[in-house]
DNA sequence: CAGAATCCCTTGTGATACTG
DNA sequence: CAGTATCACAAGGGATTCTG
């Protein structure tokens, strides 16, 4: 890289840059979000992460769930019992988090229609052959 | 896929299920919202884009742009000079969006040190080669 | 100026199998 | 139960070159 032998990430660069792609480098993951939401109500165990977020692999589970806990997200607690129960829970940080994604949520769910009629009407304009996928 | 032949895409399902995962499939590229951004105070040429935003390539710029544009985010203008000026503006929608990131933007800035900090604990407690990177 | 086309590498993610 | 380890693959993104 041309950013060369100055111990920061390129990555790095540009949360610092922009304070927002910080937040979203966060949470862009394709799992995060969905177990922010999933552990919102309070402590869930591992188990109950795997069968509430559809199609989600064991192993992408531990991965994100170990970056949450990283960021200081999500707290995990372990329980010397057999067998062994693991619980996740959000650190307040993480339920202010959510609360500032309600407000995405919101947008979203106000122009998802919009959105949709954009992109189809972008898709006839430009890219007729995909019409009949 | 297990999804098999309905026609819909997983990513759409998990869209469908979770309205954030939507606005965040849209913005979650590496370019993205710096583009919103950079756009921000009005129309833009693609060379003042290029400039303004460190590090990105013509080849990420051009194809952010396309996917803003077909989501209805930014409107694309051509003016028959020569040479070719092409102006890129915002859209409405794309200033509410804008809004409700400023928010996620509030939360980085107030917890960066906060999340710094927790990662370093997690580094040294968890990973303690990655101390001397 | 504003792209389009091509090549290539890195990263993210899924599938599967194994373990304290 | 709650992971870890390994493999394999597709998508995202960067560098470079070409063009109306």
């Amino acid at each position: 890289m041309s950013q060369g032998n100055t111990g920061v990430t390129v990555q790095a660069v540009n949360a610092y840059a922009c304070p927002v792609r910080e937040v979203l480098d966060r949470v862009a993951g394709k799992w995060s979000v969905q177990i922010l939401v999933a552990a919102a109500q309070g402590p869930i165990r591992f188990t109950e992460l795997e069968r509430g977020i559809e199609g989600i692999s064991r192993r992408m589970l531990t991965l994100t769930l170990r970056n949450l806990e990283r960021d200081g997200l999500v707290t995990r607690t372990v329980h010397p019992t057999v067998p062994p129960k693991v619980e996740y829970e959000l650190t307040p940080v993480a339920h202010e988090l959510n609360d500032t994604l309600q407000q995405l949520t919101g947008w979203a769910e106000r122009n998802r229609v919009h959105i949709a009629e954009a992109r189809a009407a972008y898709d006839a304009e430009h890219r007729p052959e995909l019409l009949d996928a």
